[in-house]
DNA sequence: TGACAATGAATGAACGTTCATTCATTGTCC
DNA sequence: GGACAATGAATGAACGTTCATTCATTGTCA
């Protein structure tokens, strides 16, 4: 009853946030038109009005969006065998794409609005914390992280990390265009791995590294 | 020659970018106006196209002038006498000015803006490079880095090192206004001193820290 | 007076948003 | 089933506004 269609009708307001995405990372949030938008969707300008109150709502939902698939990247991480695992799935989340490229200019464009805009402010803030207390939990747990007090405790070992991932996916939209989302992935991987080493391998297999 | 009066002329263009670093921080690169910036430099729109060819130009002075200022950074943090003061000078460099958060969201928004604008893209990578270089041979030449290979080679701990850097100036934008410069200074000292320790610290020491 | 610094009204393009209109689909009645 | 009414998703031209840029004019020195 809610949707008779299922199908004709292919959930416009995910659709719109698609053709949202591509264009604010190829161009921006405030360079990018309504018109570029309902360009890239398929779509009339008008009918956005139709799912989004303005073009700062259309904004806010992709914010949004992005929370809830930062949520499942950390029930992934929870669910992976070892502490390693769940540490090289968080640092290439954004790898999984087509375009990597386009998830990490999104990200760095939302570090940028938030800013100077209190509300997006207040949600990746949001989304920060409950993935450091994630990752925090993840670390208490991990037999791995028994054995070492090196890096501090485990909120400030997750602090770290995540200062790490942050830098990292800045350096992301610095890379050439032509390199590919394996390419990106292998560089992420090996950074996570020598984060990895650093904070949790026992010192004595580290010594005459 | 080039200024005649030295004073009563007071190098319009520093004068231009001044306010436009202002008006950047606080609005974006896009979102400010040319009258946003003539406003705030207290002179008039057309003054502006006198010194700079057009809003892009404005940008792109801006972002040279970040990269002097990068290597006056790393000019001071080469004399310290410290591998620690080094790093430390690197960690808080954007704390000096008054308002913390208006270098930091400038660097924020001049990286959205690599993500899409290849010339702006390029000079970031050469800032980059540049500072890169400078604190790999730093890292080279320190006593401290001698006894240890913990974090692998020097070019790799400066990878690290300036990817924690970058992820802590992303997390300034997110921090409330009220924090004082010395209060994120603090802040981002704690956590310079703990990556020092993990990358240079000897093993011996940290055994049961 | 001449040369140049500085002004800010004017221009036109681009933008977010609105809304009258179209039309395929669904519901209703005989 | 067939004729007709009602719906509301979708369109895109139009509107008011903002903005980068220009340039005729004014102010200021030597």
């Amino acid at each position: 009853m809610p949707q008779p269609h299922t199908d004709s009708v292919p959930d416009r307001r995910s659709q719109i946030l698609d053709a949202a995405l591509v264009c604010f990372a190829k161009r921006g949030f405030h360079q990018t038109s309504m018109h570029d938008i309902s360009a890239e969707a398929g779509i009339s300008v008008g009918l956005i009005y139709r799912y989004f109150e303005n073009k700062e709502a259309v904004i806010s939902a992709m914010a949004d969006r992005h929370k809830k698939e930062i949520s499942d990247m950390l029930q992934r991480a929870r669910q992976a065998p070892t502490l390693l695992e769940s540490l090289e799935i968080l640092f290439t989340a954004h790898c999984c794409e087509e375009e990597t490229r386009v998830v990490s200019a999104f990200v760095v464009d939302l570090y940028a609005e938030a800013s100077r805009n209190p509300r997006v402010a207040d949600l990746v803030r949001d989304v920060l914390q409950t993935a450091m207390a994630g990752v925090t939990e993840l670390i208490s747990r991990a037999p791995e992280a028994q054995n070492t007090t090196r890096g501090g405790s485990p909120s400030e070992m997750a602090e770290l990390i995540f200062a790490v991932a942050r830098g990292m996916l800045m350096l992301d939209v610095l890379r050439p265009q032509e390199m590919t989302a394996t390419e990106r992935r292998d560089r992420q991987l090996e950074v996570t791995r020598k984060l990895w080493r650093l904070l949790f391998k026992p010192e004595a297999a580290l010594a005459y590294a």
